[in-house]
DNA sequence: CAGAATACTTGGTTGAATGAAGAAATAACT
DNA sequence: AGTTATTTCTTCATTCAACCAAGTATTCTG
């Protein structure tokens, strides 16, 4: 019968839909505290690491920015603290001094293939999924919005 | 040829792991960042918003704390704002004096009934999805562990 | 009844994230 | 060329969630 369905999927679909974003917030708070952990096992903090995995090749601090999805500022702050550790390096954008290109250093380079399967393979629920599941998981995530 | 495989899964795995696991972080933001909003136009925070949601029934504080993954002390203060706010009520678990039930009021539950779908509607990816597509995701978070 | 464990509270601290305002360089327009 | 606007990054101050350690009250255990 479907009973009167004025407004699109309104029977279970509203519970299902709750139950998935309390699903996917729990999994995105255990997911941070897990690169978290992992990060710190690398003397690093979770932002920090995650802009090392960020920079496998050298960007500019507006491209990491958008790719990190954090503000410019707390980047700076982020870019000091690696520039400290002897991660990176700020080099002066070629094209357009205004801009700067964070580069890993060596040891920078040599942490981020260290970094990326430790926190890859111990990941809660991504670390014990196939190829196919992670591709089904992402093209449920990454449909068109429309 | 499928090359050397002593570890399993050693191809595009790993890569198509590490993308699941950037979509996930990212939505993971993406959601908080929503509920953050939704929440803000309701006059709460974001973890307040967390607790009346997770409040469908009375429950102690330790359950709560539970099921919003924060610390007790955390859930305090959140409890005192929302208590402040005339949302919700402590009220002495009958079974055991130590414990204190979260009761919402009937400003509470007017509150969450309104609160729910519009969090859960708005929402960045699962606000467009439908219940089996929401199922299928959660089958694939959910996964036994072992 | 004494001691351990549980449930919550209090106070202090940390650190990520934000926003406003400023410095340096480039782009655009006349 | 010269002036203004825009872009890129930095600095500073602030906010707020989260955490930890210690404290109080109640219940459980031997």
């Amino acid at each position: 019968m479907a009973a009167t369905r004025h407004t699109p999927a309104r029977t279970g679909d509203d519970q299902a839909r709750l139950d998935a974003l309390d699903s996917l917030l729990r999994l995105g708070m255990e997911l941070r505290r897990h690169v978290e952990t992992v990060a710190h096992d690398f003397g690093i903090s979770a932002p920090q690491a995650r802009l090392v995995v960020t920079l496998s090749e050298p960007m500019r601090m507006q491209q990491a920015a958008e790719a990190t999805a954090c503000e410019p500022s707390h980047l700076t702050a982020l870019a000091d603290q690696l520039e400290g550790a002897g991660l990176l390096t700020r080099k002066p954008d070629p094209t357009d001094r205004r801009a700067r290109q964070l580069c890993l250093t060596t040891k920078g380079k040599a942490l981020r293939t260290k970094l990326v399967p430790a926190v890859v393979d111990g990941a809660p629920v991504v670390g014990r999924l196939d190829g196919g599941q992670c591709g089904r998981l992402r093209s449920l995530i990454e449909m068109e919005e429309t």
